[in-house]
RNA sequence: CGUCGAUUAGCUCAGAGGCAGAGCAUCCGCUUGAUAAGCGGAAGGUCCUUGGAUCGUUCCCAAGAUCGACGACCA
């Protein structure tokens, strides 16, 4: 700025004559982050989410469940996100005419928090102990979360949330249980599970995670023991020399001191193969696989016999260093992409190598398991006894050079399951757990689980539709669920087990309720001081209490039963409508609820599931929990506010990625400026405005008014469809195209006129005002459910003196009318504009020659072909309003010509048109007749513009 | 490794077998009666690459590249 502009500013002469301008206290910049914690502060006092729940009582319930985040540290801008798109939800919702709920709840239990303790004050606390601190920290950190979430701008029932360690949910959780074991689902078994040594437990399929890691790779060989049956199955009378291998390939050397079986695929050509390696002479391999082995050994070789691989079915082979043999057991899950076409078999650790020894009658007992829980052998294992499986690996490979069994040893990277808290390796390890059967067919003629639950997901709604077939796959792919898990914060599997034989007691399905009562009371601590005999009586000598707790994704997993039929069923329903969560949550919630609900109703929870990608930074990475890499959304509420968060969320496509970055915030931060302009013009113009008795009817207003009109009804209208499709992103993109195209690119431009000069009570001013009334109304309730704090002032400026109790822009629906009919409004009015652009970008030529500045220094003539010309005629005298020149001319020509010329009239003083008139009063030489007769008299007609 | 999706202006994204679009950012101008605002204009493109079908393709088909999601990677 330089100082000629300010003192020219400074000596501008302000007419005498009185102008109609905007007039607001609704300020133009939003100071957001220092006003909405008062809103904040008003909501809660106010209870608005009750007084929301008066007005829209008796209207449909529309239920979102929400989906309990985990009460741990700090909420980060994944979690911000989902809130704020659940929140979006829930307003859309209530706008488009539903009472529509919303009860935010946490997850509580679970190895995170007892993980956080354990760092605290270290491991081997006593269970109570333990159980106390865990729901101390969890209760601290759901009241860390819920002021996060409240600020921003999330209406729900926050005074009374649901939390899965409330005792009353902890006790229907083990009624719950109860149900999916009285309708046959739950057995025990010896399985390998998911396995990690840091949480010595056994994990979800939703906490597995792949990442590099390297390891041994070895070539093993299992020496000849059988050597007649060797050479009957290939067709040989004898062997041409005694001593000879079958060769396996593993990556996980640890896992051969359990092993105990190879595997062969029946179909596949396996070769008998002599060598020139003395030691060596004979090889077993698949036929496809010897060059690429005899390469990798340096070895060279000749095949002298071929079989299949099931003629070689149940012959014994020695174990590379212990004294006992392995048999061949035929399994179609073996490839020849890798190794030897021969893999080994441990089957306490491998899920193929499991299945396929038991299908070869092997009996739980005698499954070797040498790995213990916190990933060391047994002390009775020779040679490793006490070692952790990993710093066993090299020692193992010396071990079998030494003994001659290993043919070769070589790092080797590959991706590898890792546990997703501890980020270590995790394994496979068969222990006694408990499983809800996928496959198992409770009722004599009902369908399994797993069918149950397809149907399921065929029955739901998914948005966007690709989640179906995601979830489908998974379901009709995964294992039973290990159900147990070897911790202590977390529900109790309250059984009681026989000590001898390991059965439950007979009268499981009436303990399991007698405890839920005593969990009602006391939670999960009462199970823990619960005397077996004051259930069992005399019987209580022969039982033990079962030790394990339920997998977390079982708490959350039975919300429709704890909290929408449990502690909260009057504030929702059963089905939820909605689950809303990220799409990993495919294999979490919507998975766990989905199968809890398929045992217990029948069918799934939830209506409709609605999925969002995550949050990542400029560099594409994930922000996340445990990366740590968060950007604090509590930041940009600090500096931006909340609503600028809010309208990321709602401007962002959430079927992929969000990124997020300073320049994106930077831009949505000017969306807002413009929106929240563009509204504060409607309010300041309509200051002086009451609908109650200067509204015009519709069939009166100018034409351009009622086109105003027309272009709001159909932006209502995609709007709305634009949320019922939960598209958010359409919805900001359709607004601000209209604020900045319809209105400040045009309707607005074009209103001042009649706005500031019209006499201020005059009908044509009132029709301007008519309608800025009807489109403030109707642009308020579309972004309250995104800007909820910004369309909430504004409600407050327009509503004056009355408190948020008696008033609220959620209050309202979108079934506000807006009046009019289209008729050919749309289509006239798009000509007229057409026009229009093309007169803006004559003028601007002019102006380049410095001809002109102001458009209404400006002469026009249109030339025009003769439908347009009688278009624009139509307008009359008005027509120059449309193109706020000072003159417009029509005449008829061949095509679309615009003249311009400026003005050699003067300009008026007051309405800066440029007219002969000016003067023309004596009384009022400087302002033209127009003006003296809005002012003094009548005042001038407007039925078009 | 497999499946699916994406690739269009500096950024975020629309789009339709026939002249390549919007908002924002940039630059220029106007306005100073939306003023820490408003209006207008301009510039900006190999519509990822290659091949095919077509009168014609950014759009259809095929292959590839890059990115992403998911699945598998167990031996």
């Amino acid at each position: 700025m330089n100082t000629d502009n300010k003192s020219a500013k400074a000596e501008k002469p302000e007419t005498k004559y009185p102008l109609n301008l905007p007039d607001t206290p609704f300020p133009m910049r939003g100071d957001l982050a220092k006003r909405e914690p008062a809103w904040v502060e008003n909501w809660t006092q106010k209870k608005l989410y009750h007084a929301i729940r008066k007005v829209a009582k008796g209207r449909p319930r529309w239920v979102l469940h929400d989906g309990p985040p985990y009460a741990n540290s700090e909420i980060h801008m994944g979690t911000a996100m989902n809130k704020v798109l659940k929140d979006m939800v829930v307003k859309s919702k209530l706008m488009a005419g539903f009472d529509a709920t919303y009860v935010p709840g946490w997850d509580c239990h679970g190895m995170p928090i007892e993980i956080q303790i354990e760092k605290k004050f270290g491991k081997g606390l006593p269970t109570a102990a333990v159980q106390s601190k865990c729901r101390a920290h969890a209760t601290e950190q759901v009241d860390i979360q819920r002021k996060g979430f409240i600020r921003l701008g999330v209406l729900g029932e926050w005074e009374n949330p649901y939390l899965t360690m409330a005792p009353r949910n902890e006790a229907d959780e083990i009624r719950a249980l109860r149900k999916i074991y009285d309708a046959g689902y739950v057995f025990r078994g010896l399985k390998p599970v998911n396995w990690c040594f840091d949480c010595g437990s056994a994990l979800a399929e939703a906490e597995v995670e792949y990442q590099d890691k390297t390891d041994i790779a070895v070539d093993v060989g299992f020496a000849f023991r059988e050597q007649d049956k060797l050479a009957k199955a290939f067709g040989l009378s004898k062997l041409p020399h005694d001593k000879g291998f079958v060769v396996i390939w593993t990556t996980t050397p640890w896992t051969l001191p359990a092993n105990q079986a190879l595997n062969l695929h029946p179909e596949f050509d396996y070769a008998l193969v002599e060598t020139n390696d003395a030691a060596r002479p004979l090889l077993v391999l698949a036929k496809d696989r010897i060059a690429y082995c005899m390469e990798r050994w340096g070895m060279q070789g000749s095949v002298i016999a071929e079989c299949k691989g099931k003629a070689l079915e149940l012959i014994a082979f020695a174990h590379p260093f212990y004294d006992r043999l392995s048999p061949v057991y035929l399994g179609d899950y073996v490839t020849l992409d890798t190794g030897t076409g021969i893999v080994h078999s441990s089957p306490a650790y491998g899920v193929e190598d499991f299945l396929s020894c038991r299908s070869y009658g092997m009996k739980d007992a005698d499954v070797l398991t040498p790995v213990m829980g916190d990933g060391k052998y047994v002390a009775s294992l020779p040679e490793f006894g006490g070692l952790s499986i990993w710093d066993a690996n090299p020692k193992i490979v010396e071990h079998m050079r030494a003994k001659g069994t290993l043919f070769k040893d070589e790092k080797f990277q590959h991706s590898y399951m890792h546990c997703w808290r501890h980020r270590t390796p995790i394994i496979y390890r068969a222990t006694n757990q408990w499983f809800a059967g996928m496959d198992v067919k409770p009722k004599a003629d009902g369908a399994s689980l797993r069918e149950t639950a397809l149907a399921a997901v065929e029955a739901t709604q998914f948005f966007p539709a690709w989640g179906k077939p995601r979830l489908h796959a998974m379901i009709a792919n995964r294992p039973d669920w290990t159900l147990s898990r070897q911790r202590q914060w977390g529900v109790p599997m309250a059984f009681f087990v026989h000590k001898e034989t390991g059965e439950l007691h007979p009268r499981t399905s009436e303990l399991l309720e007698a405890v839920a009562k005593r969990v009602e009371q006391g939670g999960i601590e009462a199970w823990q001081t619960l005397d077996p005999a004051e259930l069992l009586g005399d019987d209580a000598k022969n039982y033990v209490k079962n030790p394990d707790t339920l997998d977390v994704w079982f708490d959350s997993g039975t919300t429709h039963e704890t909290v929408l039929r449990g502690s909260h069923p009057e504030q929702s329903k059963f089905p939820a409508d909605m689950y809303l969560e990220g799409s990993d949550q495919h294999r979490g919630w919507f998975h766990s609820s989905l199968l809890t609900s398929c045992m217990i109703n029948g069918r799934a929870p939830y209506n409709e599931l609605l999925t969002h990608g995550f949050v990542v930074d400029q560099n594409g990475r994930k922000m996340s929990k445990s990366l740590g890499n968060v950007v604090a959304p509590q930041k940009v509420c600090d500096t931006l506010g909340a609503d600028i968060l809010r309208l990321w969320v709602a401007s962002t496509d959430y079927s992929g990625e969000l990124t997020l970055s300073d320049e994106i915030l930077k831009r949505v931060a000017d969306t807002y400026r413009r929106m929240r302009n563009t509204l504060r013009f409607l309010i300041a113009n309509t200051a002086d405005f009451d609908a109650t008795k200067d509204l015009v009817a519709v069939e009166k207003m100018s034409e351009i008014d009622r086109y105003a009109l027309a272009l709001t009804r159909q932006l209502v209208r995609e709007c709305r469809e634009a949320y019922a499709r939960y598209e958010f992103h359409t919805v900001t993109q359709k607004i601000q195209v209209f604020c900045s195209e319809d209105l400040g690119g045009f309707y607005l431009d074009v209103l001042k006129d009649r706005l500031y000069t019209c006499g201020a009570t005059s009908h044509a001013r009132r029709s301007a005002q008519s309608a800025l009334h009807h489109i403030l109304q109707a642009l308020v309730r579309l972004l309250a459910p995104i800007l909820s704090f910004t369309a909430e002032e504004i409600w407050a400026t327009v509503n004056p003196g009355k408190t948020v109790d008696q008033s609220s822009v959620f209050f309202e629906t979108w079934d506000y009318v807006v009046p009019g009919d289209d008729g050919d409004l749309l289509a006239t009015w798009k000509s007229l504009r057409d026009v229009r652009a093309a007169v803006t970008k004559a003028i601007e030529t002019v102006r380049e020659q410095g001809a002109v500045g102001s458009s209404l220094q400006a002469k026009v003539v249109v030339e025009a072909p003769k439908e347009i010309a009688a278009q624009l005629r139509r307008l009359g005298e008005e027509l120059k309003f449309v193109f706020i020149t000072s003159t417009a001319e029509v005449k008829e020509g061949a095509e679309l010509k615009v003249h311009v010329a400026p003005s050699t009239a003067q300009k008026c003083e007051r309405c800066w048109h440029y007219r002969d008139d000016v003067g023309s009063n004596a009384e009022h030489p400087s302002i033209c007749g127009r003006c003296v007769s809005n002012l003094y008299a009548t005042g001038e007609a407007r039925a078009f513009a």
